[in-house]
DNA sequence: GTCGCGATTTGCT
DNA sequence: GCAAATCGCGACA
């Protein structure tokens, strides 16, 4: 993407480009592991306002994981949502009161998908964002299934988008077992930057 | 229709 | 360390 349609949208230098359903069509350990270090940018459309922040840390969710909305091929209700276009957002809620934000994953019609457990905002702030945590990072930025549900994460001119940012060398990224679930409890397919501030847990055992 | 629970967070003991 | 808050959805009647 051209710099001055960087300078449109106001994105710090090192956003880079937006990453496409390409990055997305794929199986989605690795997607989860890749996207740490890129960037999530909140935008508000009412106040112009924007946020740009660095996804810290990720879990998995496959068709054939127990863990799964969609495990055993199932379809329909918030469960449909994991078989549409990679690169769509999927936002459920848990517990009643809180949102989970996933970007979907692998080609279409195959059940997957990414939960966002962390990110870090990269511009100061005068009052610091609490988006460490699933939960917490839906409430701070005002992502709601209701309003995001399904938008596309891979366009620009959505209110949430998905941009390059930096690449993270292995040596920087822990792996462990998923937090808060009891199905599938075992599998290590939790992904975070070993040395953020914002992730969500940190006495996990890693692999 | 009723029941139980969950990819969480918070506050109190 | 533990329980409460709160609701969409699946399982069962």
């Amino acid at each position: 993407m051209d710099n001055h349609v960087l300078k449109h949208h106001g994105l710090p230098e090192n956003t880079g480009k937006i990453l496409t359903a390409a990055f997305f069509r794929r199986d989605t350990l690795s997607v989860a592991r890749d996207l740490l270090g890129r960037r999530l940018v909140r935008r508000d459309e009412e106040t112009n306002r924007i946020i740009p922040c660095q996804i810290v840390e990720t879990e998995a969710y496959t068709a054939n994981d127990p863990a799964c909305h969609a495990y055993g091929g199932r379809r329909g209700g918030r469960a449909e949502t994991l078989y549409k276009a990679p690169g769509l957002a999927y936002v459920y809620l848990i517990y009643g009161m809180y949102h989970c934000l996933n970007v979907v994953t692998e080609p279409e019609n195959v059940a997957g998908a990414v939960l966002f457990r962390a990110v870090e905002p990269i511009l100061s702030e005068d009052e610091p964002l609490k988006t460490h945590g699933p939960g917490r990072l839906c409430k701070a930025l005002d992502i709601t299934r209701d309003f995001h549900n399904e938008i596309d994460l891979t366009s620009a001119d959505s209110p949430l988008s998905l941009w390059e940012g930096e690449a993270v060398p292995d040596r920087r990224v822990a792996q462990t077992t998923r937090i808060g679930i009891t199905k599938a409890a075992d599998y290590p397919w939790r992904f975070y930057i070993a040395d953020s501030a914002y992730v969500s847990v940190k006495d996990k055992k890693k692999r």
